[in-house]
DNA sequence: CCGTATCCATTCCGATACTG
DNA sequence: CAGTATCGGAATGGATACGG
């Protein structure tokens, strides 16, 4: 049987693995939210074959998370951007990036002080809640 | 050549996606957050093939994200519990979720209260801080 | 019930060559 | 530079059969 598509899922976090589920896709995001905006760029940056990456922008793109504009240095290409959607997708790059420092190293900074800024659980009067005090309430999770 | 593992990379982001970077490990520990433990719960639950299931399970053991304890019922066989570190892929989950639910319906609650939670980023001193006015300082981000 | 083993189809990925 | 085309190998996934 074909691979079962998670776009159609009742659970949100199965669908969202439609766009972070595999090898590259987060990694072009990453890289998106670095600046880069070439195909050159990240195909140099992430050293994935040519034709792999073509598949993955397609992807990206049809997903809502890259549009393509024309390229500002008038050359005939295209440059991928976030869209609206795609920006979204911050939060999902900081928790795997402060999982993947254990807890503590993980360097995001406010811009304009310069101070440390940290993903948090916070309830919606804004106390700090802690992991083991919430449940999750989400279709099939 | 071989696919290239994120196992050592630079980029925690990369990293990470060794655990999350594939169709299955994130549903499995989503499986796991909802309370799931047996073999035949998870197969049963994702519909997935159970040489399948056996590869990730075995893989989210050997990455410290679960652990085989006996079974609690005096069976012979193994259950699967999330580790302390495997507990820390929560925020991960719950970035998913908001954003395959676009922000909005994503129910995340406090046991204690009932009240609604979400996920946000906050300076050291707690104030919250939105998703365009910090930067990134990670490694090869 | 809990896996393991095997087989087969599909997909993924990397390397390379090629085009404009 | 920015892709497209093609190829082969590896990994993934599904189905099923089997054994503890």
């Amino acid at each position: 049987m074909k691979h079962k598509s998670l776009e159609n899922d009742a659970c949100p976090v199965a669908r969202s693995l439609e766009a972070a589920g595999d090898t590259w896709s987060m990694l072009v995001v990453r890289d998106a939210f670095a600046g880069k905006r070439r195909f050159g760029e990240f195909q140099r940056s992430l050293g994935v074959a040519k034709n792999i990456l073509t598949v993955r922008l397609r992807k990206l793109v049809a997903l809502g998370v890259l549009e393509q504009v024309p390229a500002a240095d008038g050359s005939a290409y295209q440059e991928y951007v976030l869209t609206e959607k795609g920006r979204g997708l911050f939060l999902v790059l900081v928790a795997l990036g402060q999982w993947g420092c254990g807890e503590s190293e993980f360097k995001l900074v406010e811009r304009k002080r310069g101070k440390a800024v940290r993903l948090e659980l916070r309830s919606e009067d804004g106390r700090k809640v802690g992991l083991d005090e919430v449940s999750l309430a989400s279709p099939r999770a």
